[in-house]
DNA sequence: TGTATCCGATACGGGCATGTATCGAGCCGG
DNA sequence: CCGGCTCGATACATGCCCGTATCGGATACA
């Protein structure tokens, strides 16, 4: 009952039949724009370092606006979050989907890399966003459930390396080989918010990744020797 | 000129030959108290959320003796942070000169990821110190100093395995494997942030470092027919 | 033990951000 | 084209917190 009322009249059904009000159209433009001004100044001062006013002068607007469309800046902070989140997760789902069935990893790897890391700001929110999550369990499971999400479709990903078995034995199953997937991507963020090197970050996250996923030599052998009868 | 300002008098080299003023007891203690509730403070409320009052009022003080003390909140979560990270390196290095010469990892492993990982509390205050360095070079230079150092740490005791050829190939030295460690442990450190399971952390950390580092099967074969001869 | 110095408590002024209440303009549906 | 509802701007009251200046008690050294 907390995440996302629509602040002043919410009944769930209307009298007549129409669950929102009414007006839509000016409503959702400022919406958006309160959103898209929210993520420049938060990525740029972080969350907490920004007043609502701070955030209402960067988006056009004054903080009539705002509280007609937010209950607080938590409130907005978490649906910006959400969205970002959700076109992240889309992104990388089609840069999976791109080559369904291939046996390397390479190209794989190439193309998850490059959509998880592509600009910085978005970095510096989902950081922020995660401090704010290891406070409030709230927060947080809606946070672990976009992982979860994130996880499982690269998961799908590598069950077709498993079924291969092109995995390493060491990391376990596909599932198990997600979540080293993600914490290579949760690594390699942390070196990159300090060192600012954006390219460097992609290139390692690429070797990570490989070294991680790269059946070792035995496993293929044994492979190579099953296909050979 | 701005990281740690004794904040009054600090003319280098006093006029005779002592370079403090004269007291230092009860303020060292003070000092100490400030920074203890500091810890557990911005631990509980993160930092940006906690008032200069608020903290004073933790640490049994009012903000004369914090203002006698820190120029700033951002100077003390410095101080703090340096101490705290200070404290981890050294048990790191501990833990790893324990049995310097030892091959197999194992051991080692074990005894750094349980210093690595050992309070929540602590994670939440060097995330907070992150996020905050993310957006401030000179606070970010300071960190990377810090990972630097601990880094090496690891490298020098990873240097061993390197030359018995006992690391993957896929690494690159013991320098890079260095690198992945550290990610590594970033990685889990996020996860652990949400899900509050130190246990489970520390069990995953262990099991992705050996994965990690442990040398493909091919190399191993190799290093034993060497062995052999 | 005396005293010069230091340290931290108290008091003050001011700024900033918040949340609400009200109002006029804009928008939608008939 | 118009009436009624909605949306966002403006004004206001309030509370919190900051940084400084001052002062009395504590402390280290002779």
């Amino acid at each position: 009952m907390a995440t996302t009322d629509t602040p002043p009249a919410a009944s769930s059904a209307a009298p007549d039949g129409r669950t929102r009000t009414r007006v839509t159209r000016r409503r959702a433009q400022t919406r958006a724009r309160l959103l898209e001004a929210a993520f420049a100044v938060f990525a740029d001062k972080g969350f907490g370092r920004v007043s609502i006013e701070e955030l209402c002068d960067a988006a056009g607007y004054t903080r009539g606006a705002f509280y007609s469309n937010f209950g607080s800046l938590e409130e907005l902070f978490f649906a910006l979050y959400e969205e970002r989140a959700e076109l992240i997760a889309a992104q990388v789902t089609q840069a999976l989907a791109q080559e369904p069935t291939g046996l390397d990893l390479e190209p794989a790897v190439e193309r998850v890399t490059a959509a998880l890391l592509l600009e910085r700001e978005w970095l510096l929110v989902k950081t922020d966003f995660l401090v704010h999550a290891a406070r409030d369990p709230r927060v947080a499971d809606a946070l672990l459930e976009h992982r979860r999400r994130l996880r499982e479709t690269i998961a799908q990903r590598l069950a077709v390396l498993a079924e291969a078995r092109r995995l390493p034995t060491v990391l376990g199953g596909a599932d198990s080989a997600a979540h080293s997937v993600i914490a290579a991507y949760d690594g390699v963020t942390t070196q990159l918010l300090l060192d600012r090197d954006v390219e460097h970050a992609r290139a390692w996250l690429r070797q990570l990744l490989l070294a991680l996923l790269s059946p070792d030599t035995a496993d293929r052998r044994l492979a190579l020797d099953t296909a050979d009868r």
